[in-house]
DNA sequence: CGATTTGTGTGTATACATTTG
DNA sequence: TCAAATGTATACACACAAATC
């Protein structure tokens, strides 16, 4: 019998006790998840502390703990030391983003694309790369990482970028999020913390969960994540990797100022994490402001992986992505990419390579620039809101008022046809501070028009 | 201090007891690493049993039982209960077989292609594809499972080979091995536990340590998968899924009987588990016997994910497998597929569409069907070994010295010029009847016929 | 066949670090 | 500023199941 009677004892969770069986932790692990499911707990409810609830159901407070940790282990709770244990805003909802099912006619907002009108430059290419004469030596499992050629030639991009490295140290990927499986795989074990930006992007946050890794947020100002909350996370948990998206954090657009690189590689150094640089923006950063920004990979050669993805760059319908590692992984690094991909499609490399040292780039580039000039203009003329640090970025945010579900707001917006995201989908935890993000690159220049004006005219209701 | 005096007592490793620092368990598996790593201890030396060495370093036997938990984990020991715990066959050494890293003029009787010459059927098929009219809807994010066209076609395909399902039912993965990754990360979590043959396929087994997951042999008979043997595992620990490769596997090369497959699928029903089907072979199997195999997806279609590879039926270099998967795991299937792909590359997908529906399947399967017939009778030619089960194979074994090292005979062919692999490779405890695997599908007939003269003349030293 | 050995699963005790108020 | 509340990490006790001899 318990001591303490809980008749009265206000409790935001009382587990049916009658279908409490042994094992008991996996038991309550049901009963939570059945309870969530059915609403009977509500997103970001804070349940019984576990002494509370251990004294309630008469057993050991650790054994709740063991439930508790499962639950936050995929997702579905969250918990800080000192305030409890708490429902995931994202409690078995998906936030995965992707393109699958969007209705027909739908003005998408969503999925960030990279103008794919400029996928008419590809083509050619394509035609070319299937005429080569060698050809043939593409469609077998030779050279899985690249042959020698690619990757010369990737090798020759990425200097233009700031990363100097070689052949040895660049493998051939099937896309940035293939690149970050193979990292994760590579490098963490189920249970490792990794820090991100308190706002970053779902699909690292979704996989991290499929691969059982913990995520740490960190909180961010203008310049990027503040290097003093990083330091004293660390010091609190272990953390044993960092992702970044340092030239335009994905949803906010923040720019990592020079100096901003240079503090945190200070404390990752020390701390020794594992840095994961998702460089995906580098390409329009770099050639609209002109000027070479410090990766991180250049920065702290010996603990970053770098990737650069040229989806958004080239052609997101051919999956490459370059993956800069450091000697000290290579044999870890090659056992994954082996495992999950064996190699990246030979004709999808080619094709790259092939445009890669062509002048299609340069096309490319003033043409992707010159819409992401016009697009931004186009979201600055509907809505007054300032520019993030990077200013050209992909998607602006919108803030909207704090009592506006997710759920609400997304629905709403695809019963008019729009397809937008609410801030949640980027974190995992409640934020003071909610918007919604559009993607300003995934349609064309008219689209985009019509959307905007469509929610510029919506949206007051919400905010 | 310990209660008995270990002085004289014989343990087959004794940890330096005053290298062992707090926390216990996490030193004690350090000192077990190094130990491996600098062969201290060897390969498939039984440790001292949890109670044994516990009783030698003064601390409590489920402590030493932790550390050597995650050594199991990371495939480094395996543990049989009554028998005790064991170094790993393959610890810290890896299996992963790839075309990476080939010495230049060597023949490789390693890595299993599929007659590479028949990539030449492909190439027409690149160049229409990359003419279509319709591709730059490949080039972009639609359809990231396959569009409905492609999916039509994978259908009908799937329909020849046993396999009936829906267009809602299938993926569009990026080639078997990228399959089974998106399969284990979806449906298991780390410390879950997946049945597989005796022998089994190499990268299986590394997939498997990468995500932690925990590989249970079961012996085999030239039928198959023992189901007593299962069955009885089964109630020994808790099981969660079970990986075949009915139609050949590999490396032995049986070929599932009917009557086995439906006492198999008994027992796996009853269990629960969830069948990986990998039918890598299927397409020729199919062909030669001129006649359907019962797949575990029609006989247990809610609980079998199906993976059809065209890579080694079509063409390697173009990464495309369709994954088939029940009802119940759509969302999660999909969300594993979102998260490390994104999507498959839309200009294989399309290519292997438009082979799929054309009269090239029909020359290939001729062709890969005279070939493998050839390279067998070659095989039989210099060999007198049975042919197994399944009677055109692409790899044949060849029984060798128990004495023999798997780094001695690999290694010393290596210097002569051929590459195979040791049994090692495809298991992972020491087993009674060690050989060396041939693939015969990776070179043409005179490359194949020289190395096999070579093996002929060198083996019988290893014999 | 049955005592013994060996590993496994589960719940608990305890020390501790961080946050809250 | 510090006591109380809260979660975390580690080691251990114990019941048990399977294999060995």
């Amino acid at each position: 019998m318990p001591i303490n009677s809980f008749d009265d004892y206000p409790l935001s969770w009382r587990p049916d006790k009658t279908k409490l069986t042994r094992p008991l932790y996996k038991s309550l692990t049901k009963l939570m998840e059945e309870d969530i499911l059915s609403s009977k707990l509500q997103k970001n409810t804070r349940l019984p502390s576990q002494r509370e609830l251990a004294d309630y159901l008469d057993i050991n407070f650790t054994t709740v703990g063991q439930a508790y940790k499962y639950g936050v282990e995929i997702g579905l709770l969250y918990t800080n030391i000192g305030s409890g244990t708490f429902v995931s805003q994202n409690a078995l909802n998906s936030i995965t983003i992707s393109n699958d099912k969007v209705q027909e006619h739908i003005i998408d907002f969503g999925l960030v694309s990279s103008f794919e009108e400029c996928n008419r430059f590809v083509i050619p290419h394509l035609e070319a790369a299937s005429r080569n004469v060698n050809i043939a030596s593409q469609l077998n499992y030779q050279d899985p990482l690249g042959s020698p050629h690619q990757l010369a030639i990737a090798q020759q991009w990425l200097l233009t970028q700031g990363i100097t490295t070689n052949v040895e140290n660049i493998a051939t990927v099937s896309g940035v999020q293939n690149g970050l499986t193979i990292i994760l795989m590579a490098l963490f074990s189920p249970g490792d913390r990794i820090a991100v930006d308190r706002y970053t992007y779902s699909n690292f946050i979704e996989l991290a969960a499929l691969l059982h890794l913990e995520i740490v947020l960190i909180d961010f100002d203008s310049e990027g994540m503040i290097p003093d909350l990083l330091a004293k996370e660390c010091k609190k948990k272990k953390i044993d990797g960092i992702f970044f998206m340092p030239s335009c954090n994905n949803p906010i657009g923040f720019q990592m100022s020079d100096s901003r690189r240079q503090e945190l590689a200070d404390i990752i150094e020390q701390e020794r994490l594992w840095v994961i640089e998702d460089d995906i923006h580098a390409f329009l950063t770099t050639y609209s402001q002109n000027k070479v920004l410090p990766s991180f990979q250049s920065l702290l050669p010996n603990q970053t992986l770098y990737l650069a993805g040229m989806t958004k760059f080239l052609c997101s319908g051919l999956r490459v992505a370059y993956l800069v590692f450091p000697d000290s992984v290579r044999s870890l690094i090659k056992k994954a990419c082996f495992n999950t991909n064996v190699k990246t499609s030979g004709f999808d490399a080619s094709v790259i390579s092939h445009i890669l040292s062509s002048s299609t780039v340069q096309e490319i580039l003033v043409e992707k620039y010159r819409l992401t000039k016009a697009a931004n203009e186009l979201f600055d003329y509907y809505f007054d809101l300032p520019r993030p640090s990077n200013d050209l970025p992909y998607y602006r945010i919108i803030p909207i008022d704090p009592a506006v579900t997710q759920g609400q707001i997304e629905n709403d917006f695809l019963a008019k046809g729009i397809r937008l995201y609410h801030s949640n989908r980027f974190t995992t935890m409640e934020q003071k501070d909610p918007f919604i993000r559009i993607a300003l690159s995934s349609n064309c220049l008219d689209v985009l028009d019509q959307g905007l004006a469509i929610i510029q005219k919506v949206l007051p209701a919400y905010q």
